[in-house]
Order: structure tokens, then C-alpha cells, then sequence
DNA sequence: ATGAAAGCGCTAACAT
DNA sequence: ATGTTAGCGCTTTCAT
């Protein structure tokens, strides 16, 4: 007789495809192939076994099924902060896709940090993930546990922060030419005497964005003399710090791009607290499009780097790497949206 | 003979014990219990294993040994939106102490939307994670798939946004104590017609905010009106909107307690707009403090929920519960944290 | 201290 | 259409 359970007090074990196939006095493999709509089982059976599988509750279970087949629908997300509404947003997007394809997601933060970034590799890959999307720690200076992830004949995505020194997928924006469009606006409005905030030039980002500003100065024969570059850890912090520096060496910027939004915030209050108006006398321009970058008074010029769309990107080059055999390595460049607000619109140009 | 290989080239299949066993002539059982460092090893050969795995790049396969002791290492964290600060700093808190206890954390988006999340449940159940951390999706009034994960014996932490219907560990932070705090605070301020925008009634947070709001209120004889408490879906464009309806409407309002953030920010510009001076003519106060309430101007008065702090209770209550025979449901309730900033801070008292 | 054997739940190749 | 068998990689008795 068959044990009755009602659906809402199934309990303890949970059920296998063993157990039906033996209330239903037939095999796990006919199970198997009726519950995955395998050709190969009759139209009664099959749906003696799905009416089954439902009343009593039955769970597939992937970690099995992962085991056999060598896969695991799972992807791994590494990312120095998931609390950064960049990193957050490209979560989201990677999250979209992958849920449209039923691959789970795995999340890691290396806080910045090598010692976690090679950690959380190993983990994922003793996860068998099907593959890895990844934006490198600002401590990363060495590639080695990546490697390995390409030796296990894993896709491995890079985003946003990429080693130069590895031939694989990538996508990034076009970091040199929103900062080249950035500071080139600042430039028409006016601005002579902009200063730049940098990050370390080991990270792609950084040393684009530096380089855009340089080419944009260069283009309007503006100096950049040495100490205009300030390289700090473009934290809010930081920002206001180096501003004070800036300004008790006696230097007289009249304008500031930054490489990060929070470090331009920083800056900017500085400046408003010692009664500069912005962008009157002073015009401050970010990067990143952080949200909060257009509630703030006045608001403040950005770039934006289509963060949902790179993550959705991201998951769509690691379904086309993970089909057939590995197509050479894709290498996508997003243009990058320059969003004038008021912090750098002044209301005369001169 | 030992066959070579480097260990930046080894490449296809991945190394396995037995790999490992055959080359050492031994058996699979010891090379897993040199390993994993369990007694009944001599030092010798478990060096000699040792030696070898790292040398062959050897790779645990946490699906097989999770196929074979039922335990994934894995938590499943169900959430609205990974990209809300709020939920990012949850999960932020989560990930680390998750992290420092070996498990990795699978992060599942419901969008608001229940459909989503019944499927999430599904999936996690299947991926045979060993416990699930959920806030509950705006649409959310059935329950039966969170039973689901009760009866497989699966501990399962409910935070923020928690179903009044189910008796299981959980974690909030004391949203009466911090609507009503937010209030008083006002009223202390000289505010009287303070109007509410509040989100649906079936989400314990909201409710609880209202009710916060409206014992503030009945403490010092201010009457509420009906008209005075808007419900709206609480994003920045609802916000706005409501904003001009009540005004619309001839009402007179002097201030505005905002169930959240975002709703307060789309009131506070609309307001100021329309000319209103902020503090001076209307007071705004919203809840959650999102990262960009301490940037705006005037800085926005909000309710702190500790959020990352949150995730990390959630993880640890999370262990509590996986360890030996299940405890009865914890129930902890946060202290919220008033930040009072200048969007509420008259100049003279009244 | 080591090995042999069984099995976690599932799938796929090979019968029939 | 269905059943049989083997095995994914690992861990855990139970022997020796």
C-alpha cells in the first residue's frame, strides 16, 4: 500500500527519485527521463510520475544530478564590495540573466583584499561553478589563481577592473573616453587649472581615466603640472583630505575631476565649507554614477558606466563561452554616457 | 612512473583522490583522511599526500563530498534587490561572517515579486543549501513555500520583512520605537500637521512605522486625519507625486514622515521646487538611512537600521541553529538609531 | 595504520 | 517503452 503523506507535513528525509520509482513499481531511470521530459516514456506514465513527484513534494536534487553530469548551473560572482551601488548594480544585471537560464549565483567579496580574492577562487572552483565573473581586488598584482580557473577549463569573465596581463573575456567601459569627455566638458565651461584625483595605475581603470584627462588637457594645450594628479584611495575621506592638502599648498585649482564620485563628494563639501561656489569657482566632475551623485546640491557631474548593463553582458559572454567548443576570447567595450549636471555648468562661458 | 606536470599547466580533468591514491599506491579512504586531517593517518604518508595534492593541483570536490554527507556549506539569501543599500549592506554583513565560517552564500533577487521568489525557494531547496536567509518581496501573502523549507529541515532566517503568519527565527530592528522616535523628534521641532506616507499594511516594517507615527502623534494630542497618511509604493518618482497631490489637494501639511528614504527624497525636491523652505516651512524625514540621505542639502533626517549588522546576526543565528537539536525560534529585535540632520532642525524651537 | 566496500541521488549507455 | 548497470567523487563504516 502506499504510504500517505499530505503535502504540507511531508517530512524529515527528503524524497528521491528511488522512492517513486518504487511506489510507482517501476525503475529510477524511467523517473528520471519522465521528470526531464526524456523521450523514452509513455504518455501515462509520465504524468503518473510528475502527478507523483508533486504530491509528494519531491525536490530534485542538483547537487546529484551536478555530481553526475559535471555541471552545476552555478556561476561565481567575485567582487571587491557588493555594498557599492556599482558593484550592486552589475550584481543585479548578472542576476537577471543568469535567472532567465536557471544558473544560480554565487556571490564573493575580497574586501579589496588578494589573500580573500584567492581564496574565494578556490572555493568556487571546488564549487565546480560553471564559471566566473570577476572584477579584481585593488590589492590584485598578481594573476595565478585566475589562471587556474582557465586551466580547469572554466569561462572566466573579467569586468570593469581587468589584468591586463591575461588574454581572456572582458568587458569594460571606455574608461579613457569618459574622463576624455568629462574634463574636455569641463574645458568649454571654462575651467583652466582642473586637478585630477587618481587611483593606483596598476588597475586598467585608473590608468585610463588618468590618461583620458591627460589626452584632454594635452588636446586644449592646458599644463598639467605634476602635482595636479592626486593619487589617494578615492574614498569620501580621502577626497576631502587631499582638497585641504591641495589647497594649503597653496595651490589655486579651479576645477577637480575625480575618478570616483565619493572622493569628488569629499572634495566638494570641503570646498563648500570654505565657501567656494561650485560650480561658480570652482567646478568638481566624478565617475561612476553613484546614486546619490544627482540628489546632492548642486549635483554633480558624472560618467556613467551602464553597470546593469555590463553585468547582463557579463553573464550573456559566459553563456556563449560555456556552448561548444571555447570561441577566442571576446573583448567588449561599453561607450560610456557623460551626465552634466549643475557642478560643473557654470552660468557664464567664457 | 610519476607522470610531470607543472602546475600552471595542468589542464582537462580535474584531479581527484583516487588520482592521487593510484600514484601513491594507496587507497581513496586514506588519501581523504590525510586530507582532511583525520586521525588514523601515519605523518609520513600524510605529507607524502599532501605534498602531492598541491603539487597535481588538486581541487576538493565540495559537490561530491556534499552529495555524500548531505551538507552543502552553502546559504541561500533571498532578497527584494541585492542593488538597495540597505540589502547590500545586509548582505555585505552576511557574506563575512559566512565567510569566516566556510560557507558560501547563493543570492537570489525576487524583484518584489513572489513568483520569483516561490521559484528561488525551489531552487535553493534543490541546490540542498543548508539554511536560507529571506526578507520577504513587496507581493508576498502566502507562506507555503517558506513551510516547504521548515519541513525538509532546513533552518531558515527570516530579516526586516518578516510574515506576522510564521513562527521562525527572526530579525528586525524596532520600527515602531524608530518611526516614533522620528516623530517626537518633529513634533519636538514645533511640526504639527505631520503627514505620512506609509507602504502596505500586510508588511510588519510599514505597519509598525505607522503605528510608530501615529502613537507620536496621539502622545501629544495631534489629531491624524485620514488624508494624512498616503500609501504609495514608497520610490522617489511616488514620492514626488503624493507630494503634489497633498498639496493639490489644499492641504496644509507642516512636515512629512517617509516609511522610506527614496519616498522622502522625491517630497523634499519637489518641495523645493515649489520654494519651500526646508526646515524652515517643512520638515522631512524618511527611514532607512540610504547612503545619499548624509549627502543631500539640507541632509535628510532619517532612521538607521544597522543593516549590516543585521546580516551578521542573521548568519550567526543561522549557526546557532545548524548545530545539534534545533533551538526554539530566536527572536531579536534591534534597537533602531534616530540620525537627526538638518531636514528636520529648525532654527528657532518653537 | 590501512584497505575494502557500500552508497549519497542522479543520469546515461547499453540492453531488451 | 522500460529495465539494468555503472559510475560521477567523496566519506564512512567495517574489517584487518
Amino acid at each position: 500500500m502506499v504510504r500517505q503523506k499530505t503535502s504540507a507535513f511531508q517530512s524529515s528525509k527528503p524524497v528521491t527519485i528511488k522512492d517513486l520509482a518504487e511506489i510507482l513499481h517501476t525503475t529510477p531511470s524511467t523517473v528520471s527521463r519522465a521528470l526531464r521530459d526524456k523521450k523514452g516514456v509513455g504518455e501515462k506514465r509520465r504524468k503518473q510520475v510528475k502527478d507523483l513527484a508533486r504530491k509528494m513534494n519531491y525536490q530534485p536534487n542538483t547537487v546529484a544530478s551536478g555530481l553526475r553530469k559535471g555541471k552545476s548551473r552555478t556561476l561565481g560572482v567575485i567582487v571587491p564590495r557588493v555594498n557599492r551601488d556599482f558593484f550592486s548594480d552589475v550584481i543585479a544585471g548578472i542576476e537577471e540573466v543568469a535567472f532567465d537560464h536557471k544558473y544560480s549565483i554565487i556571490i564573493c567579496q575580497t574586501h579589496d583584499q588578494l589573500d580573500r580574492e584567492k581564496q574565494y577562487v578556490e572555493t568556487l572552483l571546488s564549487a565546480r561553478v560553471d564559471g566566473i565573473l570577476a572584477s579584481l581586488s585593488l590589492e590584485t598584482n598578481t594573476y595565478d589563481h585566475f589562471r587556474k580557473i582557465l586551466n580547469a577549463r572554466i569561462p572566466l569573465i573579467f569586468f570593469d577592473r581587468i589584468p591586463a596581463e591575461m588574454d581572456t573575456s572582458r568587458i569594460v567601459i571606455d574608461d579613457f573616453e569618459g574622463a576624455y569627455r568629462a574634463v574636455k566638458h569641463m574645458i568649454d565651461n571654462g575651467y583652466r587649472r582642473i586637478i585630477h584625483f587618481a587611483g593606483p595605475d596598476y588597475l586598467n581603470v585608473y590608468r585610463n581615466r588618468k590618461e583620458g584627462y591627460l589626452a584632454a588637457m594635452k588636446s586644449c594645450n592646458l599644463p598639467v603640472e605634476e602635482d595636479m594628479i592626486i593619487h589617494n584611495n578615492l574614498t569620501l575621506e580621502a577626497g576631502r583630505k587631499s582638497m585641504e592638502e591641495v589647497l594649503n599648498k597653496g595651490m589655486v585649482p579651479d576645477a577637480l575631476f575625480s575618478a570616483s564620485d565619493y572622493a569628488a563628494l569629499g572634495a566638494l563639501l570641503f570646498m563648500q565649507e570654505k565657501k567656494f561656489d561650485i560650480p561658480g569657482q570652482f567646478g568638481v566632475a566624478g565617475f561612476s554614477n553613484e546614486k546619490f551623485t544627482s540628489y546632492i546640491n548642486p549635483s554633480l557631474t558624472t560618467v556613467d558606466q551602464h553597470s546593469r548593463e555590463m553585468g547582463r553582458y557579463c553573464t550573456e559572454l559566459f553563456l556563449k563561452e560555456s556552448i561548444g567548443e571555447k570561441p577566442p576570447p571576446s573583448k567588449i567595450m561599453l561607450s560610456p554616457e557623460l551626465l552634466i549636471r549643475k557642478s560643473t555648468q557654470r552660468k557664464s562661458k567664457q
